[in-house]
DNA sequence: CTGAAAGCGCTAACAT
DNA sequence: ATGTTAGCGCTTTCAG
């Protein structure tokens, strides 16, 4: 059977007020003796406070739910690993789930999370619940919002500055000769980080005093159809002497593509990819990468999400933005 | 304020039990007019039951716990969706953490999932914890033990078949004309999983009639270290021909040492490496591997979890051993 | 310095 | 067909 705290009160000759006090170290008033006798005895018990009945009365968890939207991507697991950091070190624990881009399942996971009375979320939002999110902010449910930003909504943020890495990426193929770049984005969502991506794109085109003639983007809309739409593309504009990826699972499918046309990289192509994962300069040829710092995304969303869980006022709304960094490899080299 | 199952039977004019029936589905015997009345009104109010209150009284809080070693493989990212598959399917929801191989972790996780009453836990044990393990057994404490076995330990398990997986490697090797086969392992630990690659390695030998002064093992204890020690080994042992890599963020280093020493993959060296990745086959040259089924894993020991949770009677011990698959690509090519 | 008692929100006998 | 009541295990006034 479960040893309850009215076991442990029993065994110890006191009440279970004084074995709760001495438990939460409220024990000013304690006589040592009292306060070794109940230690002893939770030891010998082998004690655990049930969780659920304290967080009935104090309506708090120590527990924070973070919604992904995807599992399958390096960079999650960095960021994940980060808010798991920041959670081990303050007492909290994660709940976990995936809303894999679907809204349905989002809204679902955050009721159920708001069920559980989970303390606060960490949200990669699918940006497609616009009255969920105001409704959560209404209600003052502590909230962070990461990787990318919800129009219109005044709420915790922690993102990297997209427009930066495209900016960065492109002026770097444009730096080292590149005259017509391909910016390939992965899934038609409303989704701002690739859009912020492209928008970077065209700021460097703009800034190497190119025109809107050089702008050439294409939309993959399924991994397994990349190479195939990837090659068609390339095929009708043989002019591309450059890609700018805006995302790291598709430019392995990128590079797949130039292996079956025989073009070399970075001789006939250069690439810039986006995330520094850890294959990233083991690939053939090494790859140049915007790197973003998501361990501490997930560090700092988790850290933003507890402080303002703790406090006792109301909180001042922050926008953290984290700054892309270029990490040059082969795969971009100068061509005259 | 928080809207109670109280309010709602106020507004709706019934009892607290009438409400807490009817949202529950055990409204056999309720007027299609209560009903309605009642569902109305937790429309209106968005009332939303307080999951701890309900786990207190019923022991049971739908929450399941998952204790990972490590969050930087992919491998446990295919493993993890499995199980939120799984929960996701069985009304489950999931709490994860990461021992990063610590013991004294991986206790205080476990200890904090009791505490919070979650119905079961899925774990990759340190195996350092022989205790705790024995405990939670004697406990009944639903569990289910997967990737590695945890010796003397008869409890549920679902694991790759490692021995295989390293035979299935070795035998390839050998049969693509290699003769002398380092086997590399990553870390020191009392951990099953690369013994027994090992183990496959060695029997995979004896069966090619090679004696004990064709085994070659290099264990390495730093990633960082990596492509140092392997260097150092290949020179001191110039007749190596081919490489088993056990573990597959290792083989990125293997990789990164042959190409300092300009040796040739697979012309000077053959490679198998464990995991199929999904770069692995992007990897210069594409990589030929030992490919475990990560999301079955995943997927399977949640399903053996909660099947344990729900039954009444004493569920049997299960063991289930999944076999792992050679995905032959280039890096292993057969040489004269 | 310590205890008694009320109550967090919900469910489940046991009435009616 | 519905309501009353007694807890689940814990914290926290309020009293002593």
């Amino acid at each position: 059977m479960k040893v309850t705290i009215a076991d442990v009160a029993e065994k110890a000759g006191v009440s279970k007020t004084t074995v709760s006090r001495i438990l939460n170290g409220n024990h000013d008033h304690n006589t040592p003796e009292t306060i070794q006798t109940v230690l002893r005895v939770v030891e010998e018990l082998e004690y655990r406070p049930n969780a659920l009945a304290k967080g009935l009365k104090s309506m708090k968890t120590n527990v924070i739910g973070i919604v992904l939207s995807n599992f399958r991507n390096e960079f999650w697991f960095n960021v994940l690993e980060g808010v798991e950091d920041t959670c081990k070190d303050q007492g909290y624990n994660l709940m976990i789930c995936n809303s894999d881009g679907d809204p349905k399942l989002e809204e679902q996971y955050i009721r159920e999370f708001q069920m559980r009375q989970v303390d606060g979320i960490v949200i990669n939002p699918t940006v497609r619940n616009q009255r969920l999110y105001e409704k959560l902010m209404e209600d003052k449910y502590p909230m962070v919002v990461i990787n990318r930003k919800i129009p219109g909504l005044h709420a915790n943020n922690v993102v990297v500055d997209n427009i930066k890495g495209g900016y960065l990426a492109v002026d770097h193929l444009l730096d080292n000769g590149r005259k017509h770049i391909l910016a390939i984005t992965y899934k038609n969502e409303n989704i701002s980080t690739w859009q912020e991506r492209i928008k970077g794109y065209q700021d460097a085109l703009i800034s190497h005093g190119l025109t809107e003639s050089s702008i050439y983007i294409l939309e993959i809309t399924s991994l397994k159809k990349a190479p195939k739409q990837i090659k068609k593309y390339l095929e009708e504009n043989p002019m591309i002497d450059a890609v700018f990826s805006t995302n790291n699972m598709l430019t392995l499918e990128l590079i797949e593509a130039l292996k079956k046309m025989n073009k070399n990289v970075p001789a006939d192509i250069g690439i810039v990819s986006y995330d520094d994962t850890i294959w990233a300069k083991h690939i053939n040829p090494p790859l140049t990468t915007i790197k973003q710092p998501s361990y501490d995304i997930g560090k700092e969303a988790a850290k933003l999400l507890i402080n303002e869980i703790r406090s006792k006022e109301v909180p001042t709304i922050k926008n953290i933005i984290f700054q892309p960094e270029l990490v040059v490899r082969e795969s971009s080299e100068e061509i005259e």
